[in-house]
DNA sequence: CTGAAAGCGCTAACAA
DNA sequence: TTGTTAGCGCTTTCAG
């Protein structure tokens, strides 16, 4: 209705100002605090709307001495499956806490550092990190003052905290040994960046199957496939060779559409067999539709946020940091049991 | 190396103390203000360094009156995509402009409200928003105290703001006519919700084609598609008709997967032609290759960041909301070109 | 039931 | 070059 002058937002005090009460019984009011009568309370309340009244959580959160009833997520936006099932499952229990959940994305793994520090300036309640950086030892004030703070999908560096992970070692071993089980010997590997904890444990465990069924393993290693074009060209390569792999295994989402495109591509006489590190939407519908090693990202999420609000609800024994491991599941869709030298059908239509 | 006492995290005035300095001098070094010795501003650095200072941003926006450099983002967390490729736009813009952007997400409609509201309270500079609920008129008080804001996707209801959104009719109109060249005379459509914007503009688009060539169209039309499994139902009911329709045209991209598991399950003698609308990671790798109308959404992003932020910076005669409309485009990769009644060819494999 | 005063951590305005 | 004072909007004593 009337026209505010310019962008200043009504405050406690211009509501008591209008019902000719003072600022803190207005206070008491808007925060449902007992002590006020009825009538008064009321009066207030429809003044409050009437200016659209917002209470400033800035003020607020300053006088409460830091707690914003907020928690900061920061990751970096790659594998978009992961990132809306972490969200989902942090979301679920912080409404439980009553707490916002914020999320600063970084499009590289250089702007982790300010993402994360401008949210602890903003004084967050606590914060949950998917590191992407090398180097989490900026964070070494936070953890000194306390700040509670969890590591998701692999463990900070230079500093210790908290840690959310899935079992990688596991699910590498499992899918080289799926693979392995059906006669494969020779089986590619495609990643991206060997120095991610992620990647080199899910490698491990493929090393770890190799060796136990005697078979060589690092020269079919591929690494600094990036994207989708990186990891096509690098089973393109695999696949070139003058004794090629039967089997690939792609250590996460985008080398697994990547593998998946140079497999489609690919004019081979015999098929190759699939099995990609973490699930996706459109994974059984492809063809073949591919078997893949699931974590349940879902559940990284609520433990992350459990943990979080454990520690901002000062449970006891506080100091002690947790490593929480889940477990990965094999999904056996069909891509992961092609044996090996087996022909190629015909092509569909054209 | 030292212990502090209890997640007391250090002031200016812990700096200043330990420096010997007023408060005011460190504030000065801290935001590189001039007017402080070399010599001693080396020393602040240091000692805030050592102490592990994080400035309150929290107090600094309660005093630059409501400046708090951050903008907020409020989506509903359903089609990923779409929202990956919408913060990218928005993270490009705001880094341009030295802001944190921070999103919340809501698990459902009935949430957008409190976590809009959450997030003026916080003041955030500005707010983009996909809207999902059905009425945004609780942003009256912000509009009124001229807070920034954009809707994206969707314009509001109940309230004039800012507005970028893709050309929803164009594209329902293009996907359909696409079809009608290729011979089809009945097109089903799998939608979500007709209360949607997007949903009953596509739809509509639909219907002007269909009119146009004059087809029948209402009776092909199915709403209340939900998730990939109601899309599912959905097609697998349409194709269940007695005189079934030879082409599909699916809403958005959940329903789009859901055909085409409709497609791939039953055995049809007829291949039936798809378009989706929006476009998804493996699109190009399914049997056949879905041909689907796309959007620009970091376009959106980058559009809706501008808008908010040329109205933070006070652009002149801002009074006047802007509504932007953004291209469509279709991609024809295979399943929209496929012509009526033609005979499905043998399947691959088993 | 209601209110006055103090102060959260910071910065702008104004001295010195 | 440096410091003092006041106050952003709120809530917490502590009095009326």
């Amino acid at each position: 209705m009337d026209e505010r002058r310019l962008s200043t937002r009504p405050t406690m005090r211009d509501v008591a100002d209008r019902v000719g009460l003072s600022i803190k019984s207005v206070s008491r009011v808007l925060n449902g605090d007992p002590g006020v009568s009825e009538a008064k309370a009321e009066h207030v309340l429809t003044v409050a709307r009437e200016l659209g009244f917002r209470r400033n959580d800035l003020a607020r959160s300053l006088r409460l001495q830091d707690r914003t009833e907020t928690i900061g997520v920061v990751v970096r936006q790659a594998s978009t499956r992961f990132y809306d099932s972490l969200i989902r499952g942090i979301d679920e229990v912080a409404a439980r806490h009553g707490a916002l959940v914020l999320t600063a994305t970084t499009q590289s793994a250089e702007r982790e550092q300010s993402a994360v520090l401008a949210l602890s300036s903003r004084r967050v309640d606590g914060l949950i990190i998917v590191p992407s950086g090398e180097d989490q030892s900026y964070l070494r004030a936070e953890a000194a003052a306390r700040m509670p703070m969890v590591f998701v999908d692999r463990p900070a560096r230079g500093i210790s905290a908290d840690t959310v992970v899935a079992d990688n070692v596991a699910g590498g071993y499992a899918a080289t040994q799926h693979l392995i089980a059906r006669g494969h010997q020779r089986i590619g590997v495609i990643g991206t960046r060997s120095s991610a904890s992620t990647m080199s444990e899910r490698a491990r465990g493929y090393r770890d199957a190799c060796r136990e069924a005697g078979l060589a393993s690092e020269d079919l290693v591929r690494w600094n496939a990036h994207g989708q074009e990186g990891a096509q060209q690098a089973c393109e390569e695999l696949l070139g060779l003058a004794h090629p792999p039967t089997a690939l295994f792609a250590l996460n989402n985008v080398c697994t559409i990547g593998a998946v495109r140079a497999l489609q591509g690919a004019q081979l006489s015999r098929q190759v067999a699939l099995i990609g590190f973490d699930d996706f939407d459109t994974a059984d519908l492809l063809n073949p539709p591919v078997t893949v090693i699931t974590q349940d990202v879902e559940e990284m999420g609520r433990r992350a946020a459990e943990a979080i609000f454990s520690r901002i609800d000062g449970r006891p024994t506080t100091s002690r940091r947790e490593k929480t491991v889940l477990p990965t599941t094999l999904i056996a869709r069909g891509s992961g049991e092609i044996e090996p030298d087996r022909p190629v059908a015909r092509r569909i239509g054209a």
